[in-house]
DNA sequence: TCGCGCATTGCATGCGAAGTCAATATTGCC
DNA sequence: GGCAATATTGACTTCGCATGCAATGCGCGA
């Protein structure tokens, strides 16, 4: 029964825009002001055209359009391989803000550090109209995108150079708040578990949290290093507790760490948290408001965030003269039921 | 500080190839054919043309490329707007798969249902190669893309039509398994936690589950339907358990709502899991291995079926005449601690 | 009724690279 | 050393659409 339907399969090729002129007896130029905005054509021709186009199935060439226009329409989109839960919704997130604004997203994603290059490489090639990264970049590869004149929006890092625009959520400001609150709920013994070495995120945070307990007089503090992932919190709390050593409160770079900081602490440790171990995380991730956990930690303001880098990076885009421009925002602190204060 | 480096910013217009055949002293078509793979240039003429490109920062323009062979190297992919922290992971795995294969990503993400139409369009006017699609989709725009000859490959759903490939798990086994382990385990009281209505996938689930049921003689069941989210997990269990009735396992649509589930049950009802009440769920996510839950559930083989997916995809797009196929993984059997199985 | 200005429309060209075909350079072989 | 066979190379066309410019049509006022 599915023997049928073996049938030609419509025309092999596409309907362009002289056969729509054609059917519709009207010159090409013609079918081509009816499928733009602002050309003018007449209530008579368009009419014509539209239906020739119906008939036909015929759909611009966004490509062709591309070519002769200079613009593809097409933003990229770099994230890094996450072992964070945060970044899928930023890119669902941002994926609608371009959609919104009738721009494509071209996605990358970096399985290997090395393979930026690579990417750089494939935006270029791909003609994107401007690139939203959210992952790392160095020096010279932003001066590649300067010298080819294509607006960069960084999400969540900047650069010293300020030569970029940028939106990121204010990290030193949010640990400064976890570590205010936890020292002033009385808390003194503390330890942080930094993200991957080379997170700029991740170096932010724990700078922060260092910069409030020294400001606050703590200056014995505890720093391990994980990788984001929510096993690396188990091992970090397991390093941390099994020399017998005692902690107030242990500070996560990000909520999957602290989240496994906190099974580590009650399953392998037996401790209560939060009445004999604080933990606090960031990002605000779904999972932090599982009942189990219901983390302390500060919400990354994604739906803002993502609005305004889709915001500059269009702006930029339309005036390639508009200048750098960087947004900070401020996190959300969110006093769940993980910590003591 | 940051007034200077206001410099010209390199050429307004990106170098072509006749701008580095002039400056190689060579013709246009050669510099084509350096950057082609089967092209035969000697090798003094290589030699000479990739100097001259990379002293003007030639990149070969894809865009225009596409439009004379006829193939964009882009596929779409698109994905439903989920509550659902699995297909993040499908999304980025894809365009690893896709990205080993020198194939771009062109993601669309569906914020309503009715969005689909929109983003059909958009696909056909960026002349993907083809389409991987993990949403809803209906039997007549499947029929757009067979008459445009757009090779589509549907991911975890599939048409009674057979005229397109898919890749699935196999959820009526998975879900045959879960029960087929909790009767045996003793567990006779059964409640089922449904996706949203218009989730095939969930469908499917639902019905192998009813079905291993009713072939173990158990045929009262109650039935509710939830959303996804582990909120809508919490609820369902609130509503079950609240008329004071008792059951002995709950086995929810997806590991989200049966994380919530847990929650609800041991948080709100004081009941031991599994002791008192068994829940399992389905997908494998990352937060079902978190140690609070630890969830017996179905693990789908994301590795295999997105590497299948972009294989098929990719072997559609080369060998247009290739016949639709289907292929169909089962899911790992997860032996987690929230069931007493 | 005639003329002027504006709105439509068509013609011709170009965006940047790939591929066809013919001309030329190179090679191998006797 | 000469010729056929092969490998390179270049001129020209093409992909599908947008756009500058010229030509046409229209409405309206004098």
């Amino acid at each position: 029964m599915s023997g049928r339907g073996q049938k030609p399969a419509g025309p092999r090729r596409r309907a362009t825009s002289y056969d729509v002129a054609e059917l519709a007896g009207v010159s090409q130029s013609a079918v081509s002001r009816v499928f733009q905005r602002g050309a003018s054509a007449s209530k008579a021709m368009r009419a014509r055209v539209l239906e020739a186009a119906e008939q036909l199935g015929y759909r611009p060439n966004a490509i062709a359009r591309g070519l002769i226009t200079q613009r593809s329409n097409m933003v990229a989109v770099v994230i890094g391989r996450q072992t964070n839960l945060f970044y899928p919704e930023v890119l669902v997130q941002l994926t609608e803000q371009f959609s919104q604004r009738d721009i494509r997203v071209l996605l990358f994603t970096l399985a290997q550090e090395r393979d930026i290059d690579i990417v750089v490489e494939q935006m270029l090639q791909y003609r994107v109209d401007g690139i939203l990264m959210a992952a790392m970049l160095n020096q010279s590869q932003v001066e590649v995108f300067r010298s080819a004149n294509i607006p960069l929006v960084l999400f969540n890092r900047a650069f010293e150079g300020a030569l970029t625009s940028s939106v990121r959520c204010d990290q030193a400001e949010g640990e400064r708040w976890l570590v205010q609150s936890l020292h002033a709920a009385g808390h003194r013994r503390f330890a942080i578990i930094s993200g991957p070495e080379d997170s700029s995120v991740s170096a932010e945070r724990t700078q922060g949290a260092l910069a409030q307990l020294d400001d606050l007089g703590v200056d014995e503090v505890t720093v391990l290093s994980g990788d984001y992932s929510y096993a690396s919190g188990k091992a970090a709390v397991h390093t941390l507790l099994q020399s017998g050593a005692r902690y107030d409160a242990v500070i996560a770079a990000n909520d999957a760490m602290a989240i496994g900081c906190i099974d580590a602490a009650r399953g392998e440790f037996g401790l209560s948290v939060p009445d004999e171990l604080s933990v606090v995380g960031f990002d605000g991730i779904g999972p932090a408001r599982f009942d189990a956990y219901d983390l302390t930690t500060v919400r990354q303001p994604i739906g803002r965030m993502t609005a305004a880098a889709a915001e500059m990076l269009v702006h930029r885009i339309e005036d390639p003269e508009m200048l750098p421009e960087h947004r900070v925002f401020s996190g959300e602190h969110v006093r769940g039921s993980s910590a003591r204060i």
